[in-house]
RNA sequence: GGCGACGUAGCUCAGCGGUAGAGCAGGGGACUCAUAAGCCCUGGGUCGUGUGUUCAAAUCACACCGUCGCCA
């Protein structure tokens, strides 16, 4: 009976290039999670889009002198290639500045309103006369009132540490133009919170968590929600989505608030698209459906509490006579941070591994490796240009692609490129075969819970397994002789590779689909991954898709190689990579980069 | 200040109550099908320190030291 698995992933600030460690925290992850159960034979429903709004990005519109949707839209654009590039496999990859997502996110708000779970509250926040204009407490920088630093940020002072806000900074300042802003009393919305407590923590308490969830994820959320207050939803700016009430047409919803709700509105929208309207309800609102959140460290709370406060509070928006109650979050797999070459990653220092960067140097499958090697699935971890060199050398290269260089040659150099018809099965082949099949059950549990860094472990240790058979096995050696013991052993080591290129393929779709050929076999493994315009009623929107047909035929069971089966030309599935790359990778690092990455006027 | 994580072989890490493990690096060996790749053998490390619980502790508790996060 398949299942229904949702794969809802973190959405990125469209005002940067993605880099590891969104691969590592988050995107790569769910890729892999999602392709397995796709293999599985489940319904995945996997989206995530840009964030197109917050201050994040107007600040960066600001210093370029763009539009904020100049901004979002260039980056959106290099998060479509870059993922597709990496193999990301969104079902869809959208963004928030969709109609779809304005409309859904100011009904979301207009149900909570309906339903008593907003209120208004009067705050005084820091306004500029000069620019006409409540100021971000980012855009504003004064003198610390903890500590007397003199150029402390509106939200935190850099010299102490203390958060801070804007109002108490002593001589407050505008960013933009130094001017002195004033305190100005404003109308806010904010979401109940602490209406939903009981819910929350019967939600968190749910012993099946205590079982499958992250102990530091429960730990944290468990925490949290007992100390829950209301927080303002709405925001005296210009870059967001409206507020759909009449007087309130100048204030925009906060980021926050609005950008979780895009695992909703981008699973309407995917429905939209393939022409199910419906079909987004067979995740959201069946009770057996599993919904699945990957993200980062920094973003917990909202995915465990915030966000299903909001679902909490809307269920039933759009539903029918018979749907089941809103969906929660099934599990929510947070990573850790990446680091690189033991600092923290900094986008201002450029201590950064780019994506699209690494992928004009390296293949996309050794970079997917690596950072699947090292997921901070419990704490952080590091990227090092050693650690990335020596994995791809001895443990991808050596150890799995050779595996299949050397057997596939071999099949062609003496069994005329096809599949040998082996005699009996020996007690050896029998045990190998036995072994590597066994993975299915293995890595397969593992991936389902979400142990994807000890599931690619596995994968390769079976692998060696493999290359330990053939160093028992009678082939190469008697091949003279005895064709026929040879003969089993290749057939034998095929079959493993046929197993093996299928519990790889998670982590590894572009070379599993290479030996997938190689093995004379027809079709794909997986879908095929679009970047298409989408047209609304007002603009059109870019979007990454994922396609899956007849011609897709990967699956998670062992592999059946036909004997006699035509073989194709082999070809290296990895190079080599020299260890003086070390020091060069190195040297990139805190290196300015290339202007054309940045959005300019022509983009 | 509160909460938490981490500290295990040269390196990266797994183990989380029952006589210390993997990969890499280093050393040795037999082989040559393969991208000089693969295979076999080789690790005696006070499991950060101290105290405690237990028949038994890397493994539980407490304290401390050292790194590092998150929150206020």
């Amino acid at each position: 009976m398949p299942e229904h698995i949702h794969v809802s992933v973190a959405w990125p600030y469209a005002n940067g290039d993605l880099h590891a460690g969104h691969l590592a925290g988050a995107y790569l992850p769910a890729d892999i999670f999602a392709r397995f159960h796709r293999l599985k034979g489940n319904h995945v429903l996997m989206v995530s889009g840009s964030d197109a709004h917050g201050t994040p990005i107007t600040v960066e519109a600001d210093r370029l002198g763009l539009s904020p949707r100049a901004v979002f839209e260039h980056y959106h654009h290099r998060f479509l290639v870059t993922q597709q590039r990496i193999g990301i496999s969104y079902n869809l990859f959208t963004h928030t500045d969709t109609e779809n997502h304005h409309r859904i996110a100011q009904d979301i708000f207009l149900r909570l309103l309906e339903r008593g779970y907003l209120y208004t509250e009067t705050q005084r926040l820091l306004y500029s006369e000069t620019e006409r204009r409540f100021l971000p407490d980012r855009y504003v920088e004064g003198t610390c009132p903890v500590c007397g630093y003199a150029d402390a940020r509106g939200d935190q002072c850099d010299n102490c540490g203390s958060l801070l806000d804007a109002v108490d900074l002593i001589n407050p300042r505008s960013k933009t133009d130094g001017s002195t802003p004033v305190i100005r009393e404003t109308d806010h919305y904010f979401l109940n919170l602490p209406a939903f407590i009981d819910e929350l923590r019967a939600y968190l308490n749910d012993p099946v968590k205590a079982q499958t969830w992250r102990p530091n994820v429960l730990r944290v959320s468990q925490n949290k929600v007992e100390d829950l207050k209301g927080r303002p939803i709405t925001r005296d700016i210009a870059w967001g989505i409206p507020v759909p009430l009449e007087g309130w047409e100048d204030k925009r919803m906060y980021v926050w608030f609005e950008a979780v709700m895009g695992y909703f509105t981008a699973s309407i929208e995917w429905a939209r698209n393939i022409g199910q309207p419906d079909a987004w309800k067979r995740w959201w609102y069946n009770p057996d459906a599993k919904i699945y959140n990957f993200i980062g460290k920094d973003n917990i709370e909202f995915h465990t509490i915030i966000w299903p406060a909001e679902l909490m509070g809307i269920d039933g928006l759009y539903a029918a006579d018979g749907d089941g109650p809103i969906s929660l979050p099934y599990d929510v797999p947070a990573n850790e941070f990446m680091n690189i070459e033991g600092q923290q990653f900094s986008k201002s220092r450029n201590w950064a591994i780019w994506v699209p960067d690494i992928l004009d140097r390296y293949d996309p499958d050794p970079i997917r490796y690596y950072i699947a090697m090292t997921f901070p699935e419990s704490r952080d971890s590091d990227w090092s240009w050693d650690g990335f060199i020596t994995r791809n050398n001895t443990e991808l290269l050596a150890a799995w692609g050779n595996l299949v260089n050397r057997v596939l040659k071999f099949a062609h150099k003496h069994f005329g490129g096809v599949v040998p018809s082996p005699g009996a099965l020996r007690e050896i082949d029998e045990e190998i075969i036995g072994k590597v099949e066994g993975g299915f059950e293995t890595i397969g549990g593992l991936l389902a819970a979400v142990r994807l860094r000890d599931a690619l472990t596995e994968g390769i240790a079976l692998a060696r397994e493999v290359n330990g058979y053939l160093d028992r096995a009678p082939w190469f050696k008697v091949v003279a002789e005895d064709k026929a013991a040879a003969a089993t052993t290749i057939y034998t080591a095929l079959r493993c590779i046929d197993s093996l290129k299928t519990l790889l393929a998670p982590f590894l779709p572009f070379t599993s689909q290479r030996v997938h050929e190689y093995l004379g076999y027809e079709g794909t493994l997986f879908g095929e991954q679009r970047i298409e315009v989408f047209q609304e009623s007002e603009r059109p929107h870019e979007a990454l898709t994922y396609h899956s047909d007849e011609r897709v035929v990967g699956r998670w069971e062992p592999g059946r190689l036909p004997i006699g089966q035509a073989l194709r030309e082999p070809q290296p599935l990895f190079r080599k990579l020299e260890p003086s790359l070390i020091d060069e990778e190195r040297a990139r690092l805190g290196q300015p980069r290339e202007a054309e990455t940045q959005p300019s006027r022509d983009s």
